[in-house]
DNA sequence: AACTCACTATACCGTCCGGTATAGTATCTG
DNA sequence: CAGATACTATACCGGACGGTATAGTGAGTT
C-alpha cells in the first residue's frame, strides 16, 4: 500500500478516536512510519489532509444517496431505501461516519467545520428536494418540507449514533420501524 | 459584577462559538479583563473552569427535568412537559446550549467529554426510567426502552439544534407537533 | 499598628504545534 | 551513462499553549 494511502488511513483512525484539534501532523505521520515532508508533499497542509479524507468518502456516498433520494411518488418505499444507504454506509465505515458526525458539531466557521459544511449544505438539500416534491402529494405537509428533511436526517443520525454506542443493532428492523415511526408523524 | 463571574460568561461565551480546544486560557482573561493567575486562583485550570460552567448551568436544568420527566401514567403529557422544559431552557440559555451540544460529539474520552459525560448519563437515566416505567402501560413499547429514550433525546435536540440555526421557531406548535410524531410513532 | 487573607500583576517555564529549507535517494527516460 | 522526476530524511523555525513562581495590594480583624 502506497504511503499516500497509509497517512489518509492513520489520520482517519487519529481524527475519529481523538479529534481533528488534538491529533499533530507529527504523529499522524509516526503512525503512518513516514515523516512530516512526506505528508506535507501529499496534502499540503494538516487541513488539505482532512479535505481528501472527508472527499474520499463522502463523494461516493453522496452520489448513492441521490439515486435513493429521488422521489417517484412512493414516499415510504423513497424513506426506506435512503435510510438503508445510510445504515449500509455505516456499517461499511463505522469510524469515518463517526469522524463526520463530530465534524459537524465543531465550531461553526471553524476549519474542520467547513470542510464538512459543503457535503453537509449537498446532502440537505437532496433531502430538502425530496420533501418538497412529496408535498405536492401529501398536501398535510405543506410548507414543512425544511422541517421534515432536517428531522429525517436527525433521526437517521440518531439511530447510527446509538448503533455506535453500542446501544442497539443498526439492522433491517431498526431501520424499518424508524421509518414507520417518521412517517406516522407526518400523515397526521 | 465579581471576577469570578465575569470569567465564566466570558469563557461560556468563547468556548461555545470557537471550541473549548480552539480557545486559550490567555485569550480568556483578556476578555474577562483579569490575568491569567486570577482565572487560576478560581478555578485551578482549564478543564476545572470548564467543569464550573457545565455544573452551573447543568445542575438546575436537569433538576428541572427531573421534575417533569416524572412518569404519573400519562404519557402524552409527560413528554410534552419534559420537551417544554427543554424548549424553555434552550430558549433562556442558547449559547450554553450550544456549548453542551458541542461537547457532547468531541472525542469520546477526551477531556472535555468527560466533563460533560457525567450529565449526560443522568439525563440518559431519567430518559430510561421514564420509558420503562410506561412499558408497563404500553405492553408495544416492551423491551425498547433505550431505544425510546434515546430517539427522545435525539427529536428534542434535533428541534433545538434547527433552532439554533435559524431553520425554525422553538414555539409551542413546534413542540406539539413534534411530541405528537413521536408518539404517533410509539403507539404502533 | 500589626497581622491575616483574598485577590491580582509581572514575568517566566518547558513543551508542543503547524509548517519549511535543504539535501539526498530511488526510479524511470533518453 | 546523463538527466529529470518523484519522493523522503534531517533539522530547524517562530509562535502559542497550559501552567506557575514571585511579589505585591487592599480590606477586614485584633
Amino acid at each position: 500500500m502506497e504511503n499516500r494511502t497509509v497517512i489518509l488511513n492513520c489520520a482517519l483512525e487519529l481524527f475519529a478516536a481523538r479529534g481533528y484539534d488534538a491529533v499533530g501532523v507529527q504523529e499522524i505521520a509516526e503512525a503512518a512510519g513516514v515523516t512530516k515532508p512526506t505528508l506535507y508533499h501529499y496534502f499540503g497542509s494538516k487541513l488539505g489532509l482532512l479535505h481528501t479524507l472527508v472527499e474520499t468518502y463522502h463523494e461516493p456516498f453522496l452520489q448513492r444517496v441521490e439515486l435513493a433520494a429521488h422521489y417517484d411518488g412512493d414516499l415510504p418505499r423513497t424513506l426506506v431505501e435512503t435510510g438503508a444507504v445510510f445504515f449500509h454506509f455505516a456499517r461499511e465505515n463505522p469510524v469515518y461516519y463517526r469522524l463526520q458526525l463530530a465534524l459537524n458539531f465543531s465550531p461553526r466557521g471553524s476549519e474542520p467545520w467547513q470542510v464538512i459544511a459543503v457535503w453537509n449544505e449537498r446532502q440537505r438539500a437532496q433531502f430538502e428536494t425530496l420533501f418538497r416534491e412529496a408535498v405536492r402529494d401529501h398536501g398535510n405537509m405543506h410548507g414543512r418540507y425544511v422541517y421534515y428533511a432536517a428531522a429525517f436526517a436527525g433521526l437517521i443520525n440518531t439511530c447510527i449514533g446509538l448503533w455506535l454506542n453500542g446501544s442497539v443493532e443498526l439492522d433491517e428492523e431498526l431501520l424499518r420501524s424508524a421509518m414507520r415511526q417518521f412517517q406516522y408523524g407526518i400523515y397526521s
